[in-house]
RNA sequence: GGGCGCGUAGCUCAGUUGGUUAGAGCGCUGCCCUUACAAGGCAGAUGUCGGGGGUUCGAGUCCCUCCGCGCCCACCA
């Protein structure tokens, strides 16, 4: 290609006025039209690097942190793949349960009536009514479906304007077949390999949706509340005991008192039994160290369940028999107990009129604590003794009392104007689950996981929070043997692909969070036997990042590392990103329950995309930043002056076609230049993207402020072809590293300047090397040449004169390296500081002298 | 209550194995329309490195302790 094309076809290309605006949406469509981010599926694994991306929730509302959090992860991605990865990079979507129902019946104004018929022909009103609509469950599910692909759609959008550079023909939902099949396959092969188990456990229950809660889904309220001091009677007929609570009406599924081993009131009690009132069921006197002798009357009565604490008692029934105790107190009520041999029965669903406090009850928990309080006692047992022949009620001697109680998190349908107290804890059959929440694999993994961790130990980003006790703990946190039986008998129903999905929606079990699809998003995301792309997921796994927040490790974290452990006998990925909050100019963590989170759609749209990129990328990995307007305003900056400053550049003139970079200054240049492109190389590759942008970027305005204004006029010809060549040369070499270097930051800039006058994208561009730049410059001659510069501007601005001012007489003064470092590049200074005499002197260091010209 | 982390200029943050006079940007002050950029440029001022104690020739950096803040876990009769 001839010269005077390529200046003709650079001249075509070269805006006036380069503009940042428009260019996300055009750049998007460009990169969706030429395939830029597709993942090579023909890449050997050693070519690919592979990232397990955290699915966003799309019920929840859009904020910075995801801004913040997945552009950290796209800059690593952006880099690997310049670095010449094939880059395995899929978007997941988390839209299963609870939140999604409450979303739907918030947003549409609907409530799912079971009992309905399927109405073709339903349309939910423009605006949610105040009263919600009944509709059927075929009804409600469209609606789901319907409303989670809007919020998928907003999700893509966001992240499709942040330039992220996700595959986007890999997207995958949580909710879609591929990952229900995929995670119904996984569980299989648990079984076979006896990973599974049913085990016993209390589930906590919403009361309103009727239906199992996650732990995530809860949080503490604080409840107004009483004591009520209620009479038990020793079995030996040697008086009462009394207990306080707050509680009462919980009674009924009162399986035993527990007080403090120590208390000297109780401790020769333990091991005999009471008669509880109203219901007259004898229940054992433990003891048990959580039981605080300074709450109420130091003893408790354990009921199943009230709280959590019900539930730590009850699994530690120790040695006394209480599980013959628990089939006594509760026949049809109770959890099952255990057979002979120590293992947990089935459950037996209770009866509905037995529920007392289970869910589901009749009138709920409020109902049943007026019941408890003698207002309305459900039914007088036979050979009920009390004292006043009715349960002590309200015991005005206590003051009331303020408990936190745990409750499902409250969203605005959760039908108005009643105020439900609890979430309950009801027995039930957990669903199956893995070794990990018990039996011999819980207490293997109990005593290995540091070795299960350590072997391949995932590097964690940053290091200083990889402190064992992180993951350790995380392996080792809930070692509890637990009894279990094995599943075997349930295998055959689920083999053969995905099941349907549970036929009410209401009542699906629901696992603990972490047992749920979330831990399989290596699986899914890499199509673990999915057909039609023959081995893709072994061209994907074990990934090579998976970004994550620090505070969910014990959990998502650790779960992923046991499914692949069970599954694949190894560590899921090799890496582990994690990513910081994002906390709002009070410091606090930003979230929606607080009201101060900022909509970042608006932000893309008043900054520019690389703007808030530049805000994001430049906190460090695993640091909580503040939310910072002005860092958005100082990225607006840098793209608008990569804009110009390579305008400038591409605008000086073509080099002749074998023009090379002679000048001692632009080799000096250079030689910075490639010590810049070492150290990014380094920051990048221990994942500190942040490190990467801050050299650069203050690289490149020392380049602005002095170099170009250096060789600005030497580069117009001022000094001839060919010292004029050099500085082109150089100008082009640098500009063309500069905008590689700044790519994973500001995708949309660099490949607006990028596409003025190279081919391709620059993201698929290969990142620089150092070598190629180096030409054996001197770095003294850039230092020595740009002080002088800088010394002369400085003299003009204390004299308040124009810049352009002739400088009459430059006196240097420095060692003999100095001094001879500057008269290689004299020629250079003299014309940009507009100096008339330069003369040098010899002396301890760099010292320069200006005397202005008079003339104004 | 236990664990992890943070505290450096008015603000947001760097500061690597302990090593000259602790840095950057924003903001602030002043100057300059300079043939890429005035939504710009050039230059300047700004510190009890949270407090106290210790180790060391030398501490923002290592140790102890106190104060303040954040998160996770636990507790919540």
């Amino acid at each position: 290609m001839s010269s005077t094309i390529d200046a003709a076809a650079r001249a075509r290309r070269v805006p006036d006025k380069p503009t940042l605006d428009g260019i996300e949406p055009r750049w998007d469509r460009t990169w969706t039209e030429q395939g830029t981010y597709r993942f090579d599926r023909s890449a050997t694994r050693a070519q690919v690097y592979a990232i397990d991306t955290p699915p966003p929730t799309v019920s929840g509302s859009l904020h910075v942190g995801h801004v913040f959090s997945y552009t950290h992860t796209d800059a690593i991605a952006r880099y690997q793949r310049m670095r010449g990865k094939a880059v395995y990079y899929p978007m997941g979507w988390d839209d299963n349960g609870l939140p999604t129902e409450r979303r739907v019946q918030n947003y549409f104004g609907v409530r799912c009536d079971p009992s309905l018929p399927y109405d073709p022909g339903f349309e939910p009103p423009a605006q949610p009514p105040k009263q919600p609509i009944p509709i059927s469950r075929p009804n409600f599910i469209e609606l789901c479906e319907r409303l989670t692909a809007t919020d998928e759609q907003a999700f893509e959008d966001l992240f499709r304007r942040l330039g992220l550079s996700v595959d986007w023909s890999l997207v995958y939902a949580t909710i879609d077949e591929r990952s229900r099949r995929i995670s119904q396959r996984a569980f299989l092969e648990n079984l076979a390999r006896g990973e599974a188990y049913q085990q016993l456990a209390p589930t906590l229950w919403d009361v309103d949706f009727r239906t199992a809660v996650a732990q995530a889904e809860l949080e503490d309220r604080e409840q107004p509340g009483a004591y009520h001091k209620l009479a038990f009677h020793w079995a030996d007929g040697s008086g009462d005991v009394h207990i306080d609570t707050t509680r009462p009406e919980l009674l009924a599924a009162c399986v035993a008192l527990v007080a403090h081993p120590d208390d000297a009131r109780y401790r020769d009690r333990f091991g005999s039994t009471v008669r509880t009132p109203l219901f007259g069921v004898e229940v054992p006197v433990l003891g048990h160290h959580l039981a605080d002798p300074e709450k109420g009357t130091g003893i408790a009565m354990v009921c199943t369940f009230g709280d959590l604490t019900d539930v730590t008692w009850w699994r530690a029934r120790p040695a006394v028999a209480l599980d013959h105790r628990l089939g006594r107190a509760h026949h049809r009520h109770r959890p099952g107990g255990d057979d002979r041999r120590g293992r947990p029965r089935r459950l037996r669903p209770a009866r509905r009129q037995d529920r007392q406090a289970g869910p589901g009850h009749r009138g709920g928990p409020a109902a049943g604590q007026r019941r408890a309080r003698g207002r309305a006692p459900p039914h007088h047992p036979p050979g009920q003794v009390l004292r006043e022949g009715r349960p002590a009620a309200r015991d005005r001697r206590h003051p009331p009392v303020v408990h936190p109680q745990r409750r499902p998190r409250r969203g605005p349908a959760r039908r108005p104007g009643r105020a439900r107290p609890t979430a309950h804890l009801a027995p039930r059959v957990h669903a199956p689950s893995l070794r990990e929440l018990g039996g011999r694999a819980q207490r293997r993994l109990a005593h290995q996981p540091t070795a299960l961790l350590r072997r391949a130990h995932p590097a964690v980003v940053p290091p200083r929070r990889r402190g064992p006790a992180d993951l350790r703990r995380a392996a080792g946190a809930r070692a509890r043997p637990a009894a279990h039986r094995p599943l075997h008998r349930r295998a055959h129903r689920l083999r053969g692909g995905p099941t349907q999905p549970a036929r009410r929606l209401r009542r699906r079990p629901r696992h603990h969070g972490h047992l749920g699809h979330l831990s399989l998003t290596p699986q899914i995301g890499g199509y673990w036997h999915e057909g039609g792309d023959g081995h893709l997921f072994d061209r994907v796994f074990p990934y090579d990042l998976r970004p994550q927040g620090h505070d969910i490790i014990r959990t998502w974290l650790f779960s992923t590392v046991v499914r692949a452990h069970f599954e694949h006998g190894s560590l899921p990925w090799t890496n582990t990103a994690l990513s910081g909050w994002i906390l709002d100019p009070d410091r606090k963590k930003m979230s929606k329950s607080k009201g101060n989170v900022v909509t970042p759609i608006a932000l893309l749209e008043q900054y520019g995309s690389d703007a808030v990129r530049y805000w994001s990328t430049s906190a460090r990995p695993g640091v909580d930043t503040a939310f910072d307007e002005g860092q958005m305003k100082i990225g607006r900056r840098l793209a608008i002056k990569l804009l110009n400053a390579s305008k400038f550049a591409l605008g000086t003139g073509e080099a002749s076609p074998r023009a090379e970079v002679t000048e001692a200054v632009d080799r000096a240049m250079l030689e910075r230049l490639a010590d810049l492109v070492e150290e990014a190389t380094t920051a990048f590759e221990g994942y500190d993207y942040a490190r990467a942008l801050e050299r650069t970027e203050a690289f490149f305005w020392d380049f602005c402020d002095n170099y170009l204004e250096l060789v600005k006029g030497r580069a117009y010809g001022s000094q001839g072809d060919g010292p004029a060549d050099s500085a082109r040369a150089a100008l082009a070499l640098a500009l063309e590293t500069l905008l590689k270097l700044f790519a994973p930051f500001l995708p949309f800039a660099t490949e607006e300047v990028w596409s003025w006058w190279q081919p391709g994208s620059v993201h698929t561009s290969t990142w620089p090397q150092a070598a190629a730049l180096r030409r054996g410059g001197d770095p003294e001659v850039y230092r020595v040449g740009t002080g002088v510069l800088s010394a002369a501007r400085r003299a003009k601005t204390e004299a308040r004169r124009s810049l352009k001012v002739p400088v009459e007489l430059a006196q240097v003064a420095g060692t003999a390296t100095e001094l001879a470092a500057l008269e290689l590049v004299r020629a250079d200074v003299v014309e940009s500081a507009n100096i008339a005499a330069l003369t040098t002197a010899t002396g301890d260091e760099l010292v320069v002298a200006v005397r202005l010209a008079d003339d104004a």
